[in-house]
DNA sequence: ATCGATAGATGAATTCAATTCATGTATAGT
DNA sequence: ACTATACATGAATTGAATTCATCTATCGAT
């Protein structure tokens, strides 16, 4: 179709020439001689049988013909180089989604260090609480859910098993003296969950299921849960992923008994065909190798 | 600008193999072996660090930047080809105002060997009666006048003077036995014109300035006196440079005594700039040649 | 199963298109 | 009159693009 055509060099050679008015000023941008380009737009001339500068002294003026061609090509090139950029942006901007209590306790601590692996890759997070159709909402690149599976048609990743414990600041369980001062922290589920994880539930874990539940405070997102605790307010009944940071850090301890509500897993899943994409391969990767340093311990 | 785009070479072979969804099938088109198209696709997306094609057995698929890639630069190429042909087809439509009289009894005739000289060039007749203004009516590039000039600001080439005569077919002439018995056939002019031709000067300059003048019949259009004449339906008071054709054919003849009243000139007019457009200095050479082979009687 | 045919990958060798070099022209500015 | 500038031209050179030789994997026919 476009064998006809002439030679493409060429044509990026007059787009320069005709830009700049000038042999000598397209050389340099090209970086190339001055004669370079002289025998690039003389063969295009004759290739087309067209003239398309007049030669003046010491200067070149486009034709009608040149000009008219200048137009288009230069147009044509401008829409190459965007689609080359909005392909690049396309591939170097990672689009996750999750829920904010998992990017605020544990994504977001981390990303440095994936930004360190890969600088050229931009992270945009998606928190939305509304869970997300990849398949719909192609922006999306990666999500990352928690359930049980299966989920069919997507490339899936398992990163870690989650249980729930209850945690509080080591001040607020030192002071803590009898178990009906306690003040109990939980959130209030939006859509009910497959396991469905409450005090109770841990009380009759704990072998005190006759124990009369003290007062509870109730957050509509895991994250002011999670701070609600860290600011001694109560006893968090929270989930081991999100709080193993603070644990580290000593900001949290886990109240006695060391009971461990099952919970579900973390899943990250992407469509299978982004699954090849480099950005989407290596943000995988990353995530794997974090979760796998979290369960041994290793917390880099 | 666009110094930093990817080689237009490896542009344009991706091009070719997005658009066959096969290398081999564009190296074909490109007539260039399959490796070629290979070598060029793997340098350009090592060069953008991004995956255009997935490669499977025996077989290409774009990936989803390949395909958003391949429709912009697709469509840019397109566009490019489409204005060279633009630019083709301008540079070899060449368009000629002239009146019809000119047109139909020295121009079209000779318009042959023009062609012979030139195929690629397709010559277009603007017959309007009205002269037409060349700064404004871009789409003519010569246009073919009959007047003294100057013509300033355009660049004029002379073609030939005219002179007027009485001419009449062989047997017409041959069976006038008296003046009195001749129709005189004249051409009413649209506009006064510089210099007023008619039978009246004929007669002043033949010295019968006292004979009174036959019956005439008027024609308003030159091309229509002059078959009038060739229909042996009188005498007609015509360009030599419009009846030379006939008279070398023997169709028509002088009356005697021969007179010839001084008319105005043919010139060949384009605007300076369009003088340097081959077209056009081919067409102009060419009517300088078919001009003074005439002058010369050497009407080839 | 075996075998040829097919589509593409890969690295070294080669080629020819593109570039540079050397030189020349015309002219504007000092 | 002299220098600097912008481009032209043709030969020499270079290096980007292509080919060659060799491989891999797979499909389809015997």
């Amino acid at each position: 179709m476009f064998a006809r055509m002439p030679s493409p060099t060429a044509l990026r050679t007059f787009e320069a020439a005709a830009r700049k008015g000038s042999f000598k000023a397209a050389a340099q941008e090209l970086s190339v001689t001055p004669t370079a380009v002289s025998h690039q737009i003389r063969a295009l001339e004759e290739r087309l049988e067209i003239p398309l500068f007049v030669r003046r002294v010491r200067a070149v003026e486009l034709t009608a013909s040149g000009r008219q061609l200048f137009a288009v090509v230069h147009r044509a090139f401008q829409q190459i180089l965007l689609a080359l950029e909005e392909v690049s942006a396309a591939e170097s901007v990672l689009t996750v989604s999750t829920t904010p209590a998992f990017a605020a306790l544990w994504l977001v601590p981390r990303l440095g260090r994936f930004q360190d692996r890969h600088p050229e890759l931009r992270i945009q997070l998606d928190t939305g609480t509304t869970p997300i159709d990849l398949e719909r909402d192609r922006r999306i690149d990666v999500a990352i859910r928690y359930g049980s599976g299966p989920y069919p048609e997507l490339h899936a990743t398992r990163l870690f098993e989650e249980t729930f414990g209850a945690y509080g600041t080591p001040d607020y369980l030192r002071g803590l003296k009898r178990w009906s001062d306690a003040v109990l922290i939980e959130t209030v589920w939006r859509k009910p969950r497959l396991t469905p994880v409450s005090w109770e539930a841990w009380l009759a874990e704990a072998g005190w299921a006759g124990s009369k539940a003290p007062p509870s405070r109730r957050f509509d997102h895991e994250h002011y849960v999670v701070q609600a605790a860290l600011a001694s307010q109560g006893l968090v009944l929270a989930s081991s992923v999100l709080v193993a940071d603070l644990l580290d850090r000593g900001w949290l301890e886990q109240h006695e008994p060391e009971v461990n509500l099952v919970g579900q897993r973390y899943t990250a899943l992407c469509l299978e065909r982004s699954a090849s994409l480099r950005k989407v391969r290596h943000f995988l990767k990353w995530l794997e190798e974090e979760a796998s340093a979290m369960k041994t311990g290793q917390d880099l």
